[in-house]
DNA sequence: TTTTGAGTTGTTCGA
DNA sequence: GTCGAACAACTCAAA
């Protein structure tokens, strides 16, 4: 029997049929065979459990909206593909590329050993608005401080791609043969079915976040400005997991903004994907950035050990109530609001001292948008050890911040529902109540709910000390 | 090569 | 209660 002729798309952090140009292309060169692999080449730490469960969802989508042809493999991703090409006439790969290092790395080797075997393999820019080698001075060399990178980099750039509908008249091949189910690649957790709480708080797939995306423009996008610093209001797009999955592309969020009338809104929100961008290029010209200080002067920082204060930053029980109730909505839903993550990580590092990467390898395993890119620039930026990072003094204090973004508690008392009766001016500062105050409210601290962990001003000011040394 | 202006997101203190 | 200044000094980007 002859093989059949076809053309394999490799879907990664692409899943989605809109927008998605390396699918259209090998849609029209002929049948397709869209796959997907589970590499498990890649270390351990590649993808957070929470990543692991939104991808199953999210690969179970795709499935569907391809009538059930998308084919499944777990395994070193060359193997397979070699495997396909055996049973297989396959005339060309086609894929949208990633940025992570690993990633980089895994494909120009992938790439250069099936062009040897005579295939056509073509990658396309499917997740980024702008290509980082795009992105240069003019000397050429990248930036490294935000504005200038957005400004003058990439707004003098053209103008990103308009989104390509789906492909039309697609013709799909599956390999009954070799492709597994969505259960046999074993992403969600066998025992404790703490995904269940997560799977309630989110629908994931294409569809799902063309519908998050539409509210957005309709309800959030107008107060973005202000409103996305507001933890309990729904002004912030929750796009996040979604980019980083490519349920959605950052040039479909980008040409929707812009069809909105134009103002302080959505340039704010225009440069919020500018700062994935920007993510992306630090990550691309420092391939060590998710593990090394992007300044070497902090590779001697006296982070301490303290085993005890991580465990109670990472279950919420700092006694430090935003804090906690950060850390409890990260917990419960695998997302955490921008603002809060800001609060929790100058907390974890300034306050408690303790290393950022403790910070970024937890958030990286429980946010469901947890990406190489924006995780580690963002950690980096908050200890004051990345490139265009904060400054040293800038040391967030989560009872002010409370008071600020969370004026009537909302948020709070969603999350640290044991204190939700003390009064708002108590609410971030328990320990600041008299005893009367507290035992109207059953609290009882060290009891009924922690005794701060450690005394804000007090650690505020060994932090500045600390820094000031450097 | 030198110079100049600027740099996401804050807090505290004192007037 | 509100407001401006200090908190440090350095690196980056561009003229």
């Amino acid at each position: 029997m002859q093989k059949e002729s076809v053309f394999i798309h490799w879907f990664r952090n692409d899943l989605r049929l809109k927008d998605n140009p390396a699918l259209v292309a090998a849609a029209k060169r002929g049948t397709v065979l869209p796959i997907f692999i589970d590499d498990i080449m890649q270390k351990k730490d590649f993808r957070g459990a929470a990543s692991s469960v939104w991808l199953h969802h999210s690969l179970s989508s795709l499935h569907g909206s391809l009538g059930g042809k998308l084919s499944l493999y777990r395994g070193d991703p060359m193997k397979i593909l070699e495997e396909i090409i055996v049973r297989y006439d396959v005339k060309g790969v086609f894929w949208n590329r990633c940025y992570e290092p690993y990633s980089i790395h895994r494909d120009t080797k992938i790439k250069k050993k099936l062009k040897e075997q005579g295939l056509e393999v073509v990658s396309y820019n499917g997740s980024l608005l702008w290509e980082p080698s795009q992105v240069k001075k003019s000397d050429g060399t990248p930036y490294k401080v935000f504005t200038p990178f957005y400004r003058r980099g990439c707004l003098h750039l053209e103008t990103p791609r308009t989104p390509l509908p789906s492909p039309s008249n697609i013709k799909l091949v599956y390999d009954k043969e070799k492709s597994l189910s969505i259960d046999q690649l074993k992403l969600l957790p066998e025992k404790n079915r703490w995904d269940r709480s997560l799977k309630a708080c989110w629908d994931m797939g294409e569809s799902a976040a063309a519908k998050q995306f539409a509210l957005f423009l309709k309800k959030g996008l107008a107060h973005y400005k202000e409103g996305r610093n507001i933890p309990s209001k729904p002004y912030v797009s929750r796009m996040s997991p979604y980019l980083h999955f490519g349920e959605v592309s950052p040039n479909q969020l980008l040409h929707a903004a812009l069809k909105q009338k134009s103002d302080e809104n959505v340039d704010c929100f225009c440069s919020e994907l500018g700062w994935r961008e920007f993510s992306y290029s630090l990550l691309y010209y420092n391939p060590e950035m998710s593990e090394k200080n992007l300044q070497k002067k902090f590779d001697s920082f006296p982070w301490k050990k303290d085993t005890a204060a991580l465990k109670a930053w990472q279950k919420g029980k700092t006694g430090v109530p935003l804090v906690d109730a950060g850390m409890r909505e990260l917990e419960q839903t695998g997302y955490m609001h921008n603002r809060i993550r800001m609060v929790v990580a100058s907390f974890l590092v300034k306050n408690l001292g303790i290393h950022w990467k403790e910070g970024a390898a937890h958030f990286f395993d429980t946010l469901v948008d947890a990406d190489l890119a924006s995780n580690s620039a963002s950690w980096q930026w908050v200890a004051g050890c990345g490139v265009d990072a904060a400054p040293f003094f800038r040391i967030f204090n989560p009872v002010t911040q409370g008071k600020k973004f969370d004026p009537q508690g909302e948020y709070t008392r969603r999350f640290v529902p044991e204190i939700a009766s003390l009064p708002d001016k108590h609410l971030f500062s328990p320990w600041e109540a008299d005893e009367e105050t507290l035992s109207e409210c059953d609290i009882k601290l060290g009891d009924t709910y922690p005794h701060p962990i450690v005394d804000l001003k007090k650690s505020r000011a060994s932090a500045l000390q600390a820094f000031k040394i450097l």
